[in-house]
DNA sequence: GTGGTCTAGACCACT
DNA sequence: GTGGTCTAGACCACT
């Protein structure tokens, strides 16, 4: 999972999000273990610390369970509750970059323009295998 | 100007991209003061401190100079720079949008849908008119 | 008088240095009117209050003294009291900018150079003919 | 560091001067921490948010860089930036001095008397050692 | 009235 | 502990 650690999006958001699309796309399956902290901190290059926070927040979400002495285990129903969160951040973000072009006079037109050409400078090829 | 208190964007980033739109938009025209800092707190129910940040950035970009005892005053340019500047965080957001849904495993179709569906949500008619 | 209306120096300062400059170099004399306040803030493109402000500092420094409806007058006394004050502040900008050459650990040779430098760019031509 | 809380150069001007000047005389060096906001407001008999404007200042010069947790980081490149930095610092404050002397009337060689007067007056005895 | 600088003190994400 | 953001309110130079 890569990590911008400059980015204005928060580490600890950073993490949540990756988790959780990971869920969402079938990567991690109930059932499955998740990374451990430590190792989710030396992959990311980020304090243990700040994994610990992700992986709490995505335990209060209903995502991951934690079992003493395994780890954190996806949950059953993990997946369908993973897409529904992607869909709302994503339907957040567009929302937010919509009314700036919006405010700045843009009409539909000069967006959908903008909105096809990131869609196009996009790599989609990393999109993971799993899905179901 | 609506400022929202509590969301992930710092206040004096909201109030840089709001006065950028207008710049963009050319609500605010080369030559014209923007609103003063404490009228501008006022309106948008902000600590002038704050507003007073948003204005130095703004300054610093190049989309208005200070005039001591006058006020914050477009620049000549202003609404060029204003619309580059508009286009990049547009840009920007798009893709965070984008990478989340790739991520999460949809397709583009699944993202297609989605853009225009907040699309059709947004409200349109707040276009400012002056745009030249 | 020229006065850089978004420099580091007040407008106020500028003001009170440049007249101040003119009687030490003996521009102004004694029992001379120095330019009223509507001229020189038309002369400087500066608001008269600023000038005014300025005036009123001379005045309490004893270079000039107001004379109801004919003018500000220049001291007697006044072109020691200048060249003394105008000492003061050369003296100060210099130490100045020694301290930071100092403290950025340069040698006194690294500092005669820039020093010579500025002296040799600096136009001399323009020094006042009229001192005693 | 020394500030002078009532001059004419503001505080937070005087703090990154000192940094700079520290950063420029190689006594912080390329990945350093440079005092903590906290640390430096207590040493210095200054507020907080007055270190933090001076800090945001040096990164924004590219001189330090901010890791979240950690502190500010002298950057690779930092001291040869500083020193071409506090060179212009120099440059402008003698030029302004000198400025000064010639409206008063001086001649070169008052000036170059003054000049060497308060070189001699200057302690330079606090160099910093470590420059390279 | 205007913007510019500063103090005092709070809460946040992150290490 | 670290830097980042924000509120509240003061005083300044300048118009």
């Amino acid at each position: 999972m890569r990590i911008e650690p400059n980015g204005a999006v928060p580490i600890f958001q950073q993490l949540v999000d990756g988790v959780r699309s990971a869920i969402a796309a079938g990567v991690y399956r109930p059932g499955d273990l998740i990374p451990s902290v430590r190792a989710q901190a030396i992959a990311s290059l980020v304090n243990p610390n700040t994994v610990q926070r992700a992986y709490e927040e995505l335990e209060r979400q209903g995502l991951v369970a934690s079992k003493k002495g395994t780890g954190m285990i996806v949950a059953a129903s993990a997946q369908s509750v993973a897409q529904n969160g992607a869909a709302k951040s994503i339907k957040s973000a567009l929302a937010q970059a919509i009314a700036l072009a919006r405010d700045a006079g843009m009409g539909r037109a000069s967006i959908d323009k903008i909105y096809r050409a990131v869609c196009n400078e996009t790599d989609w090829s990393e999109t993971h295998g799993r899905q179901s």
